[in-house]
DNA sequence: TTTTGAGTTGTTCGA
DNA sequence: GTCGAACAACTCAAA
């Protein structure tokens, strides 16, 4: 029975404790570990920058958790497994299952290639705490509004998997000689962009286990209202994480529930929640990247402003804490979640700019760049998504940084052009006297820009665009 | 089938 | 300065 081989491709699943596939595949006896970067079958879904780059070192540590015997390849993976199994002599292939339409696609066909040559290939539940097709209305249709899809959906459904323990025993495989070094794949970019990231992550299955830990000490306490403030340590930043499987969102759930009570525990719980929900939009509307999820809003009349959107992207509309929070993305890979919202709400609304725009660019910058999560997330800004927030919510962020950054800590960190300003001004500097603008160093010149556009002017204009798609009644 | 209540994250205005 | 109402109408969920 020993002699059995099984393949674990790894997938989104890079962690060796709660990954049932492993398990099951160390259980029957020895295991082949193999990634693939199959940019083939990917095609337009590519990952971006920010992904590459943490893939890359949550690779590096996985190959150490592994003493080196992980097989990395390049190519189709509907090809490169059906040859690898023949070279091995596997007799199974296990794999975590990925949920983007492209790689269901993918699967599904290389299952069936597999099991025509007699190969067990089978599929495991590694990347979520409940299947989209677990969760659905008493008429057997999808949920479409968050609320009742968690609290009637997934509450009432089987609980979440508990989570399992690495397997005790792992007897690996050595990887076969076409195995390519890592450096192969060609993740990390020729212009080293990157190294500006590096000091603020620990990448790979400890450094995410750490900074759970971390959170469920010091960040689940006050988590309702904490988690609203980019400046307190109130979010567990484990987005990147869960999006590579560093982690499982099963252990996130109950070390949670290990750790905290309250409202506290119930707003994080549902955080996990809308990443769940954001799975299930994308599996029962697979055009959720690119169609408007509401019809009415092709024909939302968006703009085209080329220098708008590349201020928008530098961290140079002249609104300090939409600058703060792209300046964060584009040095961290990472981005506040209050912060999203304010500078998402800024691009589609202020600037009415096609929130595609917006997706594009996160999808490259962040390192968490989910395609689910990310495309959901646009169209719930954009007022287009499955429920989304009435029109008339436009963020002012001016408002919106007094607010949640009060002291201005978060802001002048990534905005340091303007630290030498007063509060009071902080979020709006045009406003402050001619003479302190001189004295703090903004003025003359183009240190800090002029506002890209006037708030009040731009949310008419965005509520006028608004109007003007909306259903007529009577005519 | 019909009805009723509700819907992540906001802003502005006027009392 | 604080607070409640208005901003609209529609879709969804569930009884």
């Amino acid at each position: 029975m020993h002699d059995i081989l099984s393949i674990h491709w790894f997938r989104q699943d890079l962690r060796l404790t709660d990954n049932p596939s492993l398990y099951h595949a160390a259980l029957r006896g020895r295991v082949l570990p193999v990634y693939i970067l199959d940019e083939r079958n990917a095609g337009e879904y590519r990952m971006g920058g920010a992904n590459r780059w943490w893939l890359h070192h949550s690779l590096e540590s996985l190959i150490r958790s592994l003493h080196g015997r992980l097989a990395l390849f390049r190519g189709d993976a509907l090809e490169i497994l059906p040859a690898l199994v023949r070279s091995s002599g596997a007799a199974a292939v296990h794999w975590n299952r990925c949920y983007e339409p492209w790689r269901i696609k993918r699967d599904t066909l290389l299952k069936e290639k597999l099991r025509e040559m007699g190969i067990a290939a089978e599929s495991f539940n590694g990347s979520l705490l409940w299947e989209p097709r677990q969760v659905r209305k008493a008429d057997g249709t999808p949920y479409r509004v968050y609320t009742p899809y968690f609290r009637n959906g997934c509450l009432a459904a089987e609980p979440p998997r508990i989570p399992i323990p690495k397997p005790e025993k792992l007897d690996t495989a050595s990887p076969p000689p076409e195995s390519l070094p890592l450096e192969a794949l060609g993740l990390l970019p020729r212009i080293r962009w990157n190294r500006q990231l590096e000091p603020h992550w620990t990448i790979g299955e400890n450094g995410a286990a750490g900074r759970l830990t971390t959170f469920l000490l010091h960040g689940l306490d006050g988590y309702r209202e904490g988690r609203d403030f980019p400046s307190r340590p109130n979010v567990s930043r484990l987005s990147p994480s869960l999006h590579f499987g560093e982690l499982s969102p099963n252990q996130v759930w109950y070390g949670a529930k290990a750790a905290g009570s309250g409202r506290d525990l119930d707003h994080f719980l549902g955080e996990l929640g809308w990443r769940e929900f954001s799975y299930s939009l994308l599996h029962d509307n697979p055009g959720l990247p690119k169609m408007n999820l509401q019809h009415s809003f092709d024909r939302f009349p968006w703009t085209e402003n080329p220098e708008a959107l590349r201020r928008w992207q530098q961290g140079m509309t002249g609104y300090p804490i939409v600058d703060a929070g792209m300046r964060e993305l584009w040095q961290t890979g990472y981005m506040h979640n209050r912060v999203r919202m304010i500078a998402g709400s800024f691009l589609v609304k202020n600037l009415l700019l096609h929130w595609r725009e917006g997706e594009a660019w996160f999808s490259d910058c962040l390192a968490d760049a989910d395609l689910a999560i990310n495309s959901a997330s646009w169209q719930w800004i954009a007022g287009c998504g499955a429920d989304a927030a009435p029109y008339f919510r436009i963020f002012n962020p001016v408002l919106q940084g007094r607010k949640f950054d009060p002291d201005g800590i978060y802001t002048r960190r990534f905005v340091p052009e303007l630290s030498g300003l007063p509060d009071r001004y902080l979020f709006s500097p045009w406003e402050a006297p001619a003479g302190l603008q001189r004295s703090s160093g903004i003025t003359p010149g183009p240190v800090y820009p002029a506002p890209l556009t006037g708030l009040e002017a731009s949310r008419r204009r965005a509520l006028d665009a608004y109007n003007s798609i909306r259903k007529k009644t009577e005519s």
